[in-house]
DNA sequence: AGTTTTTTCGTAAATGTAGAACATATTGAT
DNA sequence: ATCAATATGTTCTACATTTACGAAAAAACT
Protein backbone atom coordinates (compact mmCIF):
# COMPACT_ATOMS: atom_id res chain seq x y z
CA UNK A 1 0.00 0.00 0.00
CA UNK A 2 2.99 2.12 -0.22
CA UNK A 3 2.12 5.90 -0.20
CA UNK A 4 -1.64 5.26 -1.40
CA UNK A 5 -2.62 5.44 2.31
CA UNK A 6 -2.02 7.75 5.55
CA UNK A 7 -0.87 5.85 8.46
CA UNK A 8 -2.22 6.36 11.56
CA UNK A 9 0.82 7.73 13.31
CA UNK A 10 1.86 9.62 9.57
CA UNK A 11 -1.94 11.30 10.26
CA UNK A 12 -0.85 12.59 13.86
CA UNK A 13 2.39 13.72 13.14
CA UNK A 14 0.53 16.18 9.54
CA UNK A 15 -1.80 17.20 12.20
CA UNK A 16 0.90 18.54 15.21
CA UNK A 17 2.62 19.87 11.79
CA UNK A 18 0.01 22.11 10.77
CA UNK A 19 0.10 23.64 14.55
CA UNK A 20 3.71 24.31 14.80
CA UNK A 21 3.51 26.07 11.53
CA UNK A 22 5.95 27.78 11.08
CA UNK A 23 8.19 26.00 13.39
CA UNK A 24 7.71 22.48 12.70
CA UNK A 25 10.69 19.99 12.80
CA UNK A 26 11.37 16.97 14.66
CA UNK A 27 12.53 17.67 17.96
CA UNK A 28 9.75 20.17 18.43
CA UNK A 29 6.80 17.66 16.60
CA UNK A 30 8.37 14.99 19.03
CA UNK A 31 7.09 17.48 21.82
CA UNK A 32 4.25 18.67 20.67
CA UNK A 33 3.27 15.15 20.20
CA UNK A 34 4.21 14.71 24.21
CA UNK A 35 2.21 17.54 25.02
CA UNK A 36 -1.04 17.35 22.97
CA UNK A 37 -1.44 13.34 23.87
CA UNK A 38 0.84 12.43 26.26
CA UNK A 39 2.25 10.08 24.11
CA UNK A 40 5.99 9.92 23.91
CA UNK A 41 7.29 9.10 20.51
CA UNK A 42 11.41 7.90 19.58
CA UNK A 43 12.89 10.46 17.85
CA UNK A 44 13.45 8.22 15.28
CA UNK A 45 9.84 6.80 14.69
CA UNK A 46 8.92 10.99 13.89
CA UNK A 47 11.84 11.42 11.66
CA UNK A 48 11.24 8.05 9.57
CA UNK A 49 7.77 9.39 9.46
CA UNK A 50 8.26 12.69 8.47
CA UNK A 51 10.71 11.49 5.49
CA UNK A 52 8.11 9.02 4.64
CA UNK A 53 5.38 12.06 4.49
CA UNK A 54 7.90 13.84 2.36
CA UNK A 55 8.16 11.20 -0.23
CA UNK A 56 4.32 10.81 -0.64
CA UNK A 57 4.56 14.55 -1.76
CA UNK A 58 2.31 15.08 1.66
CA UNK A 59 5.11 17.42 3.57
CA UNK A 60 7.90 19.92 2.05
CA UNK A 61 10.68 21.23 3.61
CA UNK A 62 13.60 23.31 3.99
CA UNK A 63 16.32 23.93 6.03
CA UNK A 64 15.97 26.96 8.72
CA UNK A 65 18.85 29.95 9.14
CA UNK A 66 22.11 29.63 10.25
CA UNK A 67 22.73 32.37 11.32
CA UNK A 68 21.19 31.57 14.92
CA UNK A 69 22.82 32.48 18.33
CA UNK A 70 22.37 28.41 20.05
CA UNK A 71 24.94 25.39 18.98
CA UNK A 72 23.42 22.58 17.28
CA UNK A 73 22.95 21.61 13.85
CA UNK A 74 19.92 23.56 10.87
CA UNK A 75 16.45 22.39 11.58
CA UNK A 76 14.86 20.87 8.91
CA UNK A 77 11.10 22.72 8.94
CA UNK A 78 8.63 21.41 7.19
CA UNK A 79 5.08 22.30 5.80
CA UNK A 80 2.31 20.90 4.63
CA UNK A 81 1.55 21.02 0.69
CA UNK A 82 -2.07 21.23 -0.99
CA UNK A 83 -1.69 16.78 -1.20
CA UNK A 84 -1.29 16.91 2.25
CA UNK A 85 -3.92 18.97 2.91
CA UNK A 86 -6.29 16.89 1.21
CA UNK A 87 -5.48 13.82 2.21
CA UNK A 88 -5.95 15.58 5.86
CA UNK A 89 -9.14 16.73 5.02
CA UNK A 90 -10.62 13.37 2.95
CA UNK A 91 -9.95 11.15 6.37
CA UNK A 92 -11.68 13.55 7.94
CA UNK A 93 -15.08 14.31 6.12
CA UNK A 94 -14.61 10.29 5.56
CA UNK A 95 -14.55 9.63 9.43
CA UNK A 96 -17.22 11.60 10.38
CA UNK A 97 -19.18 10.11 7.72
CA UNK A 98 -18.57 6.45 8.19
CA UNK A 99 -19.71 8.21 12.38
CA UNK A 100 -22.91 9.32 11.64
CA UNK A 101 -24.51 5.81 10.18
CA UNK A 102 -23.57 3.98 12.94
CA UNK A 103 -26.58 3.53 14.86
CA UNK A 104 -27.18 3.69 18.67
CA UNK A 105 -27.70 0.18 19.18
CA UNK A 106 -24.26 -0.62 18.11
CA UNK A 107 -22.61 0.85 21.45
CA UNK A 108 -24.65 -1.50 23.44
CA UNK A 109 -23.05 -4.29 23.62
CA UNK B 1 3.60 -0.16 20.23
CA UNK B 2 2.02 -3.88 20.78
CA UNK B 3 -2.30 -3.03 21.49
CA UNK B 4 -1.73 0.18 22.26
CA UNK B 5 -3.02 2.06 19.08
CA UNK B 6 -5.96 1.57 16.62
CA UNK B 7 -4.22 1.43 13.18
CA UNK B 8 -5.45 3.04 10.14
CA UNK B 9 -7.26 0.13 8.87
CA UNK B 10 -8.15 -1.23 11.75
CA UNK B 11 -10.05 1.93 12.78
CA UNK B 12 -11.77 1.63 9.29
CA UNK B 13 -12.97 -1.81 9.99
CA UNK B 14 -14.00 -0.56 13.45
CA UNK B 15 -16.49 1.91 12.27
CA UNK B 16 -17.56 -0.65 9.56
CA UNK B 17 -18.41 -2.99 12.19
CA UNK B 18 -20.61 -0.50 13.87
CA UNK B 19 -22.30 0.47 10.69
CA UNK B 20 -23.27 -3.39 10.09
CA UNK B 21 -24.39 -3.90 13.32
CA UNK B 22 -25.73 -6.87 13.98
CA UNK B 23 -24.79 -8.40 11.06
CA UNK B 24 -20.79 -8.20 10.77
CA UNK B 25 -18.91 -10.50 9.57
CA UNK B 26 -15.93 -10.95 7.44
CA UNK B 27 -17.05 -10.87 3.33
CA UNK B 28 -19.70 -7.84 4.75
CA UNK B 29 -17.14 -5.77 5.89
CA UNK B 30 -15.35 -6.22 2.77
CA UNK B 31 -17.92 -5.27 0.43
CA UNK B 32 -19.39 -2.47 3.50
CA UNK B 33 -15.86 -0.75 2.84
CA UNK B 34 -15.77 -1.24 -1.07
CA UNK B 35 -18.96 0.92 -0.73
CA UNK B 36 -18.21 3.46 1.71
CA UNK B 37 -14.97 3.97 0.12
CA UNK B 38 -14.00 2.45 -3.03
CA UNK B 39 -11.29 0.54 -1.52
CA UNK B 40 -10.54 -2.99 -2.39
CA UNK B 41 -9.15 -4.54 0.40
CA UNK B 42 -8.74 -8.39 0.07
CA UNK B 43 -10.37 -10.92 2.26
CA UNK B 44 -7.42 -11.72 4.44
CA UNK B 45 -6.54 -8.62 4.79
CA UNK B 46 -10.01 -8.07 6.54
CA UNK B 47 -9.95 -11.00 8.71
CA UNK B 48 -6.47 -10.38 9.94
CA UNK B 49 -7.67 -6.80 11.08
CA UNK B 50 -10.68 -8.72 12.38
CA UNK B 51 -8.49 -11.03 14.47
CA UNK B 52 -6.23 -8.61 15.87
CA UNK B 53 -8.75 -6.01 16.71
CA UNK B 54 -10.48 -8.88 19.51
CA UNK B 55 -7.31 -9.72 20.53
CA UNK B 56 -6.92 -6.02 21.40
CA UNK B 57 -10.34 -6.42 23.44
CA UNK B 58 -11.92 -3.85 20.89
CA UNK B 59 -14.27 -6.64 19.25
CA UNK B 60 -16.05 -9.87 20.27
CA UNK B 61 -17.71 -12.55 18.09
CA UNK B 62 -19.69 -14.92 18.17
CA UNK B 63 -20.95 -17.74 15.51
CA UNK B 64 -24.21 -16.88 13.41
CA UNK B 65 -26.98 -19.43 13.19
CA UNK B 66 -26.17 -22.72 11.18
CA UNK B 67 -30.32 -22.71 9.72
CA UNK B 68 -29.14 -20.55 7.04
CA UNK B 69 -30.94 -20.74 3.81
CA UNK B 70 -27.58 -21.00 1.59
CA UNK B 71 -25.19 -22.86 1.22
CA UNK B 72 -21.71 -22.27 3.23
CA UNK B 73 -20.27 -21.87 6.43
CA UNK B 74 -21.16 -20.19 9.59
CA UNK B 75 -21.00 -16.20 9.90
CA UNK B 76 -18.60 -15.17 12.00
CA UNK B 77 -20.25 -12.09 13.66
CA UNK B 78 -18.47 -9.33 15.23
CA UNK B 79 -19.85 -6.58 18.06
CA UNK B 80 -17.91 -3.45 19.29
CA UNK B 81 -16.54 -4.11 23.08
CA UNK B 82 -17.19 -1.12 25.32
CA UNK B 83 -13.15 -0.67 24.97
CA UNK B 84 -13.69 -0.25 21.80
CA UNK B 85 -16.30 2.18 21.67
CA UNK B 86 -13.68 3.68 23.85
CA UNK B 87 -10.67 3.19 21.53
CA UNK B 88 -12.60 5.27 18.16
CA UNK B 89 -14.41 8.10 20.33
CA UNK B 90 -10.96 8.78 22.01
CA UNK B 91 -9.59 8.81 18.48
CA UNK B 92 -12.44 11.18 17.24
CA UNK B 93 -12.10 13.63 19.81
CA UNK B 94 -8.59 14.26 19.88
CA UNK B 95 -8.42 14.77 15.68
CA UNK B 96 -11.00 17.39 16.58
CA UNK B 97 -8.87 18.71 18.89
CA UNK B 98 -5.61 18.98 16.96
CA UNK B 99 -7.82 20.12 13.65
CA UNK B 100 -9.39 22.89 15.27
CA UNK B 101 -5.29 23.79 16.81
CA UNK B 102 -4.24 24.10 13.32
CA UNK B 103 -3.59 27.99 12.21
CA UNK B 104 -5.85 28.87 9.14
CA UNK B 105 -2.33 30.23 7.65
CA UNK B 106 -0.70 26.56 7.86
CA UNK B 107 -2.60 25.67 4.79
CA UNK B 108 -1.77 28.77 2.51
CA UNK B 109 1.64 26.76 1.50
C1' DA C 1 38.68 21.03 20.58
C1' DG C 2 34.48 20.77 23.22
C1' DT C 3 29.58 21.25 23.64
C1' DT C 4 24.95 21.60 21.99
C1' DT C 5 21.34 20.62 18.88
C1' DT C 6 19.35 18.00 15.35
C1' DT C 7 19.23 14.64 11.77
C1' DT C 8 20.55 10.13 9.83
C1' DC C 9 21.09 5.29 10.07
C1' DG C 10 20.40 0.41 11.30
C1' DT C 11 17.57 -3.01 13.30
C1' DA C 12 13.40 -5.04 15.12
C1' DA C 13 8.43 -5.36 15.88
C1' DA C 14 3.60 -4.29 14.63
C1' DT C 15 0.32 -3.48 11.07
C1' DG C 16 -1.31 -3.95 6.26
C1' DT C 17 -1.81 -6.77 1.81
C1' DA C 18 -2.83 -10.79 -0.80
C1' DG C 19 -4.86 -14.96 -2.15
C1' DA C 20 -4.65 -20.00 -1.86
C1' DA C 21 -6.11 -23.62 1.10
C1' DC C 22 -9.37 -25.42 4.06
C1' DA C 23 -14.02 -25.95 6.25
C1' DT C 24 -19.01 -26.20 6.34
C1' DA C 25 -23.58 -25.90 4.76
C1' DT C 26 -27.15 -26.46 0.99
C1' DT C 27 -28.63 -28.41 -3.52
C1' DG C 28 -29.39 -31.74 -6.89
C1' DA C 29 -28.50 -36.17 -9.09
C1' DT C 30 -28.54 -41.03 -8.74
C1' DA D 1 -30.52 -41.82 1.63
C1' DT D 2 -25.92 -40.86 -0.12
C1' DC D 3 -22.56 -38.42 -2.67
C1' DA D 4 -20.62 -35.02 -5.61
C1' DA D 5 -21.11 -30.23 -6.94
C1' DT D 6 -21.70 -25.60 -5.63
C1' DA D 7 -21.88 -21.67 -2.60
C1' DT D 8 -20.30 -19.15 1.32
C1' DG D 9 -16.80 -18.03 4.86
C1' DT D 10 -12.78 -18.48 7.63
C1' DT D 11 -7.72 -19.89 8.35
C1' DC D 12 -3.26 -20.15 7.00
C1' DT D 13 1.07 -18.58 5.00
C1' DA D 14 4.10 -15.27 3.03
C1' DC D 15 5.62 -10.81 2.25
C1' DA D 16 5.38 -5.42 2.16
C1' DT D 17 4.86 -1.19 4.64
C1' DT D 18 4.66 1.40 8.76
C1' DT D 19 6.00 2.24 13.43
C1' DA D 20 9.54 2.03 17.23
C1' DC D 21 13.97 2.66 19.41
C1' DG D 22 18.34 4.62 20.28
C1' DA D 23 23.20 4.94 18.88
C1' DA D 24 25.94 7.39 15.75
C1' DA D 25 27.01 11.03 12.64
C1' DA D 26 26.59 15.82 11.24
C1' DA D 27 26.62 20.73 11.75
C1' DA D 28 26.62 24.91 14.17
C1' DC D 29 28.23 27.66 18.13
C1' DT D 30 31.85 28.97 22.07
Amino acid sequence: MKGTHLGEFEELVLLIIGILYPDAYGLAVRNEIKNQTGRSAAIGAVHSALSRLEEKGFLKSHLGDSTSERGGRRKKLYTITAEGKKAVAYNRSLRNQLWNQIPDLAWDT
